[in-house]
DNA sequence: CTAAATGCAAAACCTTTGCCTCAAA
DNA sequence: TTTGAGGCAAAGGTTTTGCATTTAG
């Protein structure tokens, strides 16, 4: 089975701090895809010393890291999700509900594309709106 | 052929300005997918009394007439380029360069995966991020 | 110990908005 | 003439940063 975010961390030689402990426990525990704030919000819960600003410097540290994945749906702020298995989003234009799915055809199709323009892909993002059916 | 997007905002009832006129002429000359900032540069070398406020509104207008397309490949800013055939964005990471590409297959898969999940697609949105080849 | 991390507040960006003036229809 | 548009500057929201202090290793 795969490593938490915290071995990962940790195998990645990421400096442990208290704040940082608890923000990645608050993003494992996370299962939607919150931003900054809401990160924020929930770390200040298990520990109300930290300050808004250690979250977006870890946020960074951990994006950079690989381990967490920068997410933008087009309302100006960034979104994290941990990183795993990869997936797109489809976003429920009238709840803002987010919907996760992954479909190999796809990918292969995204290699293929950036392939045949002579280009190795490194990273690629697809968000669908959808309004849903009844 | 195809309006011009000076035509198709006439056709919507847009009012129009000295500041719109000169707004529109700069994005339908513009062939790279220039942010606010640099739309607001090009519009004054055109017309000084410009102000990016006029610019910001205009675009926030256009996008809302479905005249342009909002773009954000990542970088915390807005983006922009005339609507008109729909296409995919490739981004360069190492230049920067944005290739547009379009795919048939690609946008009837992403119409298949929304209706199967159960939603109407009423937008969506790829890039690909890659390096070139050498 | 020493280098790195944190907190706080200020600053930096991008974008929006209030208000008064000006211009399009 | 009337309603909407523009300019300016201030304000808003998100993210970054400088600096003094604390902490992990």
């Amino acid at each position: 089975m795969s490593d938490s975010l915290l071995q990962k961390c940790l195998a990645r030689n990421i400096r442990m701090t208290s704040q940082r402990g608890t923000i990645i426990k608050v993003i494992e525990q996370s299962e939607d895809h919150p931003d900054v704030d809401l990160l924020y919000r929930r770390s200040v819960e298990l520990d109300n010393t930290i300050s808004i600003a250690t979250v977006y410097r870890t946020m960074k540290l951990l994006e950079e890291a690989g381990v967490v994945e920068r997410l933008e749906f087009g309302d100006g702020r960034a979104r994290y999700e941990e990183s795993g298995d990869h997936h797109e989003h489809l976003v429920d234009v009238e709840t803002g509900e987010v919907i996760e799915f992954f479909d190999a055809e796809l990918e292969e199709m995204k290699r293929a594309i950036a392939e045949k323009m002579g280009y190795d892909l490194v990273d690629h993002r697809l968000e669908l709106f959808g309004r849903k059916k009844r």
